[in-house]
DNA sequence: AAATACGTTTACGTTAACGTCAACTTGCGC
DNA sequence: GCGCAAGTTGACGTTAACGTAAACGTATTT
């Protein structure tokens, strides 16, 4: 759009995802666009949270740890209780990243 | 066992896995293991396939990628004529990887 | 006004990767 | 020979991540 927002078809073109998957997304709580009326409408921090869905696909992540990992970023989560939860988390998540390095440093290996 | 042959409740417990699971490889060619009367026995060769089934897991590959991915490493299948196939799967896989080095680096990068 | 394009909700279908019985058979330890 | 653990083959159930289709609203183009 001409503004800083996005339509949906926007997205699914940008992205090469169709417009079902971004509204299942916002199905599974991933996604909270406004609304124009009865349209949806993207901000540029909905656009960024769809980057980090997709990555996290690519890697092998499912939709609810990418739900986990993007609420990890979200400044609003940051409350001093829950600081201890997400420390633990983020530790659990770095060490299967690095797992993840090995493994795919092991693959292409093979490959010469 | 004591020869060179595992048996599958062996395998699952070393790797983590149900037996279903195992059987559940086998059925999709995954696996094929000899039999000693009824009862599966599983090579050392078999047991390495089970390594690059779950290493693949890990990265987010499916089992038919696991299975192409393998087959690439079964030395019967490097016949000259699917050579040139091989090289261009070769390729695409590797650029794959590189993909997912690039992503979770990006991701490990966001947790400091 | 009719067609075309884009969007919406609701509901059911689909595929992959197993889990969960159920109903056998086989080998062993006593 | 008996019981028990370990193994076997179906068959059906389950979850995640969408696809597909119906039935409709809204807006722009002709």
């Amino acid at each position: 759009m001409t503004n800083g927002s996005y339509t949906i078809s926007e997205l699914a073109q940008e992205f090469e995802i169709t417009t079902r998957t971004i509204r299942f997304y916002e199905e599974k709580g991933l996604l909270t666009p406004r609304r124009e009326g009865q349209k949806r409408l993207y901000s540029a921090s909905d656009r960024a949270r769809i980057v980090l869905i997709l990555r996290g696909k690519r890697i092998g992540m499912t939709l609810l740890e990418s739900a986990e990992f993007i609420d990890m970023y979200d400044p609003e989560h940051n409350n001093t209780e829950q600081l201890h939860a997400l420390i633990n988390n983020v530790k659990k998540r770095r060490e299967k990243l690095l797992q993840q390095q090995h493994d795919i440093s092991a693959m292409l290996g093979g490959l010469e």
